[in-house]
DNA sequence: CTGAAAGCGCTTACAG
DNA sequence: CTGAAAGCGCTTACAG
């Protein structure tokens, strides 16, 4: 019923509590072999474990991250955990994740929460809304490594897609496929968050660099429950545009929906670019073209980075912290 | 630098650590209204934030639980988290959820990493290779939870799918839509898991009930790589299935990249339903009918099972484990 | 080669 | 109403 303790093995083995611990900790250089039996037969038949926390207080390290998403329903996050679930798992470190849910309380509330708890470094897919705890925890060089989004006047790694090459990429194609008059919708841009801004901005240069005018109104950025009604509104406008660009899976979703329940057909009603390389794409009809983003690869290198910080003795050979872009991929099928 | 720790706390503020323990714990009720001020001030003025850790340690309990699912690849399993981390995080208790990927080494390393972190609970999706460890943790009466899997021999508190019945309505429903060719594919058998042997037992008693003869080919049980195969082979038979149950989304998708590859038409080549109400199901040309499993609520009810579990004062107003089986639901659309 | 002692940062009877 | 002391289960110099 009681857990064993060390206590109990160091009485049970007849040597101290600190040999148990060297024995635990592999610090074998002095220790008898007796010594070194005993203590494994006793470790073996009552099924000691060592309890993690006792380490922890005492060694100031839990082997644990803490990772606060802005908003878990974008495969996007999804992919980028899973990265870092296998990166650090690989090195025995346990990751808490938490879902920020785009609520800038909560997100306080996790920050809060996971460095109560001691965990050894945070990622997060920033809010963007709690400044001030960030910058302490700059302050402090406590680990830490942006995700997905730029905030602004921190000096935080940050591991995010090339937003601007992704829309270059994609208005290039279009443009190619002999569109002039793409549209773009995406989800609501009131809190100026990294990718929707930079993917509008990014059209916007993209368009600029084929000399073809922007009509603002091409610019739908909207609440998820809007984006069929912006939908329908760039098709009712004229010049009608003959290509959409849906700027992240969400939009994309609510995108097909309208498509199949007002029967409209892809390509020909308008062309359908989306961003995200969502795991349906190939078996929609027509089989959507998509700019992939390298989710995995972005999760891993946070992962590393975040590890690597963790690690490094001195607060000195840490380099100096910057902005990681990832290039996207395009996606070529069918519905553009 | 160096974190702010109870001592400073009580040094600063002129009283003992005790009594700003008390404080803390909102223990108010001999404080004095000075003390409580004094005690404030100082939290305020230097952000003290207390160390969960050493709490714990004392208090033998870590508001944390763990999660280890067998194979995060399923949406299902990614619902059931959601579920769970909804419910958790109402409580302020975090999770730890780790992907055993189908793998029972693995999943012996989580449970025992797990544990050496004292989390205060486990919900497991066993791969039920390691009867061992689960025996352990009920005579040691340790809070468990089973999710979607059944481990025989072994009183566990296990959530999931009425598989029996979703095949009922499965079977029923194609029946209806005058189908006798009905055959059923789904992952690989080897390992007996649950779910896919209830569903194929459930298969099998559907179709008596029907009185349909069960073709023993018409039963697929193979790794990911080959349903593509089992498919073909499936479609070569005579008499030809007229109808294909998918047995979960992996196997779903699976068919449906077949069906996009080799152009067949859904439902004249052949009907289809599925098991698991995937995202996509809407979207797909037809639109895709399938079976629900009420993924959420089986995860709630298994987090809250667990809660009540670790609240639970003694060991003895805890009721008899027991099997919950949740009731799927139809979801009509067009493939079949 | 091994053990005694202090300490990590809390909580919790208990005394006053 | 508040504090001194012991203790949670480890680790880590240090002594011998």
């Amino acid at each position: 019923m009681k857990r064993v303790t060390m206590a109990d093995v160091a009485e049970r083995a007849g040597v101290s509590k600190s040999t148990v611990s060297q024995y635990l900790n592999q610090r074998y250089e002095y220790m008898g072999e007796e010594t070194k039996k005993k203590i494994a037969e006793v470790i073996d038949a009552t099924g000691y474990q060592a309890n993690t926390l006792a380490r922890s207080l005492k060694q100031k390290r839990t082997f644990t991250i803490g990772v606060i998403v802005a908003n878990i329903l974008h495969i996007f996050s999804t992919q980028v955990i899973r990265a870092i679930e296998d990166v650090c798992h690989q090195q025995d470190i346990s990751v808490i994740v938490c879902n920020a849910d785009d609520d800038p309380k909560k997100e306080e509330k996790y920050i809060t929460m996971l460095r109560a708890k001691q965990v050894d470094g945070l990622i997060v897919f920033p809010t963007g809304e709690n400044k001030t705890l960030y910058d302490q925890m700059v302050q402090e060089r406590y680990p830490l490594v942006f995700v997905d989004r730029l905030v602004e006047g921190l000096s935080v790694d940050t591991f995010l897609l090339d937003n601007k090459a992704a829309l270059r990429l994609a208005v290039d194609y279009l443009v190619e496929k002999q569109h002039r008059y793409i549209a773009i919708i995406t989800t609501s841009l009131i809190r100026h968050v990294t990718p929707r801004v930079e993917r509008i901005s990014g059209y916007r240069i993209a368009l600029e660099q084929h000399d073809l005018p922007i009509h603002e109104e091409y610019i739908q950025g909207v609440n998820v429950e809007d984006i069929s009604i912006a939908l329908a509104h760039l098709l009712a406008l004229t010049p009608r545009p003959t290509a959409i660009i849906a700027g992240n899976d969400l939009t994309l979703m609510e995108i097909l929906k309208s498509i199949k329940r007002d029967k409209k057909h892809i390509p020909n009603d308008f062309a359908l670019l989306g961003i995200d390389d969502v795991a349906y794409a190939p078996l929609f009809e027509p089989p959507l073209t998509t700019i992939a983003q390298p989710a995995f690869q972005i999760g891993e290198a946070a992962a590393r980075c975040l590890l690597e910080k963790i690690n490094s003795e001195s607060m000195n050979d840490r380099r100096q912290p910057g902005i990681h872009r990832f290039q996207p991929k395009l996606v070529v099928r069918a519905s553009c």
